[in-house]
DNA sequence: TACCAAATGTGTATTTTATACACTTTTATA
DNA sequence: TATAAAAGTGTATAAAATACACATTTGGTA
């Protein structure tokens, strides 16, 4: 394989969402500036799983590669959401430190692609390369390398506006849930509580979310019916409607 | 002023669509190939107002600056929708040869990050520099250079997106419009009929729809009356709700 | 084995919203 | 003054949203 060439001006950020039952996290890539000669540690922070594209591959390949160079993890329905192309979105000075130091000399003039992925965060196992990746509640990601704050900030906007008019809560939840646990997760991203007879009554009324004949196992009470979300009844049956009004 | 430096990858390509009560228009601009020295035309064809962005600009100001170079438009309510990194986009032959040709030589991998923009496409004044913009319907607007086909149907797919989720359908009428005006336009851009009782009662119904005191005048038969959007009354009395439901 | 803790699961009455449907009114113009 | 063209209006019925409280099932533990 012969040698691929970066873009110099051109990244791709990836904001991977998961839920745990209680709260949104993301991951989140270590990033650790140490000085070669003396094994000093000048900086240590956070950044999205991120990087520049080649010049042989399109965004969405990018996007994909990148999460599993640092991740491990493949196959994550990745969708674009934003791009970023602030002048002085590298001008923090650990990023001009980092990007002295690390090797490849890239432009500080960067425009980046915002993805975004959503799956459940538990169960996820990271098969690292060197940089380690990991989960962190999105309440306390602050202080990330570049313009990552305003990045998931920016995806976690995007998410709720797509929560109120696409079911994708489902990417959010494992694949066999209970009606419980789905009612958590919108109050959760909407910030609203729901009536759970009212609830209730809604999802029967959605045809793709389909009863099992399974129960929850192992959980000290009354054991929960289990559903799944079919999305191919979602596509046949969805009717769109106005609902900017009022 | 100093030469600034263009980017060699990376672009910006504007949608601009009106609505001139009849059909959805796109403002596209001229881009025809003379030989200097023959004179000779090697081909016609139409592009979205998009150019290379400057090395010294963020991505907003690059989409004013590039459609105002273009049509002489200005403020108008430029919003970024998606980004395209295809890495054939600019590989048909008129693309080609366009670059050869066209002074500046480029890259052949741009990245390009979309933005449209909504108005009334009557009274619009282009005041252009050597092309020529101007408003074409949307269904006419096939065979465009680049990847640009590709561009507008995305777009078109995202004003349907948040046409029925935003009342963001004000932006292509005029500041005082009639309801028939506004019920024309919602059904050509969603592709349904509303009965005209039922739609007044759902506008009676929105607070930011502000009836005037003023009637149309100039018309051969009863003038309706007039109305406005009230951005104001919208945001402060707006409610969330779902409505992927069912 | 009886009790407790914990979460599940269920129904009704009321209000609000959506839908279906046809004729009269107002104006400019011929 | 008759006509054409579009504006404007109400009611009955069906569907959906909301408000609200208690009995049930299970595992664990005394």
């Amino acid at each position: 394989m012969t040698a691929r060439k970066l873009m110099q001006n051109i990244s791709v950020d990836c904001v991977i969402l998961g839920f745990d039952s209680e709260q949104l996290n993301v991951i989140l890539v270590d990033r650790t500036l140490i000085l070669p000669n003396t094994s000093e540690v000048v900086f240590s922070d956070l950044t999205l799983t991120g990087y520049h594209i080649y010049e042989d591959e399109d965004l969405d390949s990018a996007a994909a590669r990148i999460v599993k160079d640092l991740t491990g993890l493949e196959n994550l329905p990745l969708k674009q959401f934003y791009s970023f192309g602030a002048l002085d979105r590298l001008h923090h000075p650990n990023d001009q430190l980092w990007l002295e130091h690390c090797g490849d000399v890239f432009s500080d003039r960067v425009v980046t692609i915002g993805y975004y992925s959503l799956l459940p965060s538990t169960n996820v196992n990271f098969i690292q390369k060197g940089r380690n990746a990991a989960w962190y509640p999105v309440t306390s990601a602050k202080g990330l390398a570049y313009d990552h704050d305003f990045v998931v900030e920016k995806a976690i906007e995007h998410l709720r506006y797509k929560f109120w008019h696409e079911p994708i809560g489902f990417e959010l939840l494992p694949v066999k849930f209970t009606l419980s646990q789905m009612q958590k997760l919108y109050e959760a991203i909407l910030g609203t509580q729901f009536d759970k007879r009212n609830f209730r009554k809604k999802v029967s009324q959605m045809d793709y979310v389909v009863p099992l004949k399974e129960k929850q196992i192992g959980v000290a009470h009354k054991p929960a019916q289990l559903f799944m979300f079919s999305c191919d009844v979602y596509e046949k049956t969805r009717k769109e409607r106005f609902d900017f009004f009022v």
